[in-house]
DNA sequence: CCTTATTGTCTCAGTTTGTGACAATAGTAA
DNA sequence: TTACTATTGTCACAAACTGAGACAATAAGG
């Protein structure tokens, strides 16, 4: 890891969303020998766009390629300078900061993404300075290095704000869903019940779902629809 | 200007906003002998908040403190390097970036933010290697450099989005003023026309907005009530 | 064939929004 | 003083939208 393969004080935090078991998750991550969580990140090379650089680590971390990918904040304050911490983490994998490394310890500034992403389709890996990258319920989330308990709160309220005006639960879900998943899906984001016939009339009105065959689950009731976005 | 004074690669660019004449209005920058035009920025010092940077750069610009400011991008792409452009800048000045400003020759990502004054308050100050710094119409903006029309259109739609979410368009008014300004804002933000009954009516629904004493205008006709913001 | 859980749709009331009407000014002109 | 005009604050009515429940139509299992 060369220095000037990077931008220095330049680097990137996802909070990476999927839904399962009726929660919304986060993928985390745990630092070698550590017991150190954090948000997936990773820095720009000198010759890549940003956003490339983001997706770049998104497809490391997760196998994708097709990922509905936000930018939402760029978290700049001094505070975020924590030079003893960054020292623990390369130290527990064996890295001394002479080496080349010494820049990592800098001052950085993070630029923040959110990705949607469907569970099913992801078995997550760790990076190289990492023992695992993991699905942590919203709720039940560790305690995470710098500020990135802060960088999750402000996803969480930055994908609230964009449901309705985007319309991007859908991209949680398998490409095929019934109206109860989705419905699912937008009372885990916005944390509150909310009323089946109403949910399925505003949605159906928006003209966004294509109406698919039934799925018949076994179950001894009617079966729903399923429905893809167009 | 020393360069460890501040952090490389990392810049700001300001979309200040002000209404006047019936136009929503921007200040833009004029480079010294150069004809280029530019959006206010600037550097974040090695130990600065990226917040507190920019609101020196307004504060110098505008001679204001208390500003409504608010970030809505960050600009990463490889394009956006374009050192020829940067030497140009810097010889138009009498600057040779031998002499410690090389750094400002480098790649740079830009986080944007927009601010909204009232453009009674404020006679613009160029800096250091301006010849002027100019109020322009949106809809009359001069040719800018590198994706700084990019940067002024993504502020402009982020503002349309944030207008009734947030209520912020009479950050662009003086304290007081007549329900008439303040649709004359909102319109010149959205582009559109808008019905007075009904602007009227969800402006006060809204419960920000505190009446005062009537305006006489010395025109022949009835005098609207002056408001302000709770 | 009867029961049960869930779904798609409808209804009805309550609320919000679009649209125009109208009286109340604050001046000017006769 | 008395018209006359332009603009404002408010109301009235219809149209659209939303909350809340009702209900028939399933898809099994017993």
């Amino acid at each position: 890891m060369p220095e000037k393969a990077f931008l220095p004080h330049i680097a990137y935090d996802s909070v990476i969303f999927g839904f399962s078991d009726g929660d919304l998750k986060i993928l985390i991550m745990e630092y070698h020998n550590t017991g150190l969580f954090a948000l997936p990140g990773g820095f720009v090379r000198a010759d890549e766009n940003l956003n490339d650089a983001v997706l770049r680590g998104l497809h490391e971390r997760t196998g994708l390629t097709d990922i509905y990918l936000e930018q939402f904040y760029t978290f700049g304050d001094v505070s975020r300078f924590e030079p003893e911490l960054m020292r623990t983490l390369l130290e527990a994998n064996g890295i001394r900061p002479d080496e080349g490394y010494q820049w990592m310890l800098d001052r950085f500034i993070s630029v923040a993404y959110y990705a949607l992403i469907n569970y099913e389709d992801v078995t997550p890996k760790p990076d190289a300075l990492s023992d695992s990258c993991e699905w942590y319920p919203v709720n039940e989330l560790p305690k995470l290095i710098l500020d990135h308990r802060n960088i999750v709160e402000k996803a969480i309220q930055t994908l609230r704000d964009n449901l309705d005006r985007k319309l991007v639960g859908g991209n949680l879900l398998p490409k095929k869903f019934t109206m109860n998943e989705l419905q699912n899906v937008y009372e885990a984001i916005l944390g509150t019940k909310l009323r089946r016939t109403t949910f399925q009339r505003k949605m159906l009105a928006a003209e966004v779902l294509v109406r698919h065959e039934k799925l018949f689950s076994g179950k001894a009731h009617m079966a729903p629809y399923l429905y893809s976005f167009k």
